[in-house]
DNA sequence: CGGGTTCAGGAACGAGCGTTCTTGACTGAT
DNA sequence: ATCAGTCAAGAACGCTCGTTCCTGAACCCG
């Protein structure tokens, strides 16, 4: 019944996660988004309703499948070293943070919604450092530990430096080799 | 010759650069300013030229005033632990660096001139840590140590999550008084 | 006191925004 | 083959944005 549609949802979603990424939710108009997703205005609204349905979306989808397996990884890991240089390789590499940092950063102040899935994010971040940093302290306990805490916000303080300029001096790659194999 | 200005330029400024501090760029309309800073559309526009010229002498003024003086202090530290403190607390005290914050993160990108401003801030910013490392490399080299480097983009990550949401769990007092006395 | 300048107040403009509507082509089950 | 339902394409809407203009009133200097 009906004419199918010519695009993938998810495509879709990935899509605008990708756009959403790189400027600012103001920054980005339903113009531009119809033009660089390939589907139509109509189509848009019909599936996501609005563009901040489309952004919430994209948000949702991006925690899912980029920020949580990441996550995972480095919780995983067998000691806080390897946690670190899986997560800043990862992050160097592609900007998976990115619409994390954004997010936190433009919209959790004003969308209610956006803040409860970064707080969300945030909380599984610090558990996930907690695990590799492996202190015996219960891990289901709600509240990270205090260097957790930090080592969270130095790796988003990082991502956002790497992300604001060219890495002129070489200074990530320099970082990379003091974690991997610290000097005298 | 003409009728005095009823608005003092400098405290204009000063009151945009935390109006600016707060939201978005895009996220603060001309009417928002006319209505908070108590100065007329007209004369405005007569003064700074444009929203985006008020914007970027906040900005100036904010780095000039509120950023370069911490810098200040922070390089002038006897030791990187009360370099660390005086930043920490002073930071946490008064939201100094959110506009540095909001500046790279949103307009940097877009805005070349902000660009500028804040890529020299950065390197201030990693000068000072710099100088309370101590670590006899020469100064005046354009390129920072990579200890600063992180050190710069951890403080400002440790900012970030502060203005994010309330720190429920007192992390922060918890974080500072590991630097200022640390367990065994 | 008068002339020239700058002020305040607010209306008005064109552009761009997010959103909706209209139209017609296409599809799949009946 | 028909018809209801969904699609694509784009015009159009109401609104808000940043910016400009108009009109007096307030002020300093000669």
């Amino acid at each position: 019944m009906g004419r199918p549609r010519a695009f993938d949802e998810t495509e879709v979603t990935r899509a605008a996660a990708s756009l959403f990424a790189g400027r600012t939710y103001d920054g980005i108009s339903v113009d531009d988004l119809v033009t660089h997703l390939g589907v139509h205005r109509n189509s848009l609204y019909k599936v996501f309703g609005s563009k901040r349905g489309l952004y919430l979306a994209a948000l949702r989808w991006h925690l899912e499948h980029r920020v949580r397996p990441l996550l995972a990884k480095v919780g995983a890991a067998p000691d806080p070293t390897q946690a670190l240089r899986d997560m800043f390789v990862a992050d160097t590499a592609s900007p998976d943070l990115d619409l994390l940092l954004l997010a936190v950063v433009e919209r959790a102040p004003v969308d209610s919604e956006v803040a409860e899935e970064v707080a969300r994010t945030m909380r599984d971040f610090d558990a996930a450092i907690d695990l590799t940093l492996g202190d015996g302290r219960p891990v289901a306990d709600d509240a990270p530990s205090p260097l957790a805490y930090a080592l969270t916000a130095a790796i988003l303080g990082l991502r956002l430096r790497v992300r604001t300029g060219v890495d002129a001096a070489g200074v990530g790659a320099v970082l990379f080799d003091r974690i991997h194999q610290p000097q005298p």
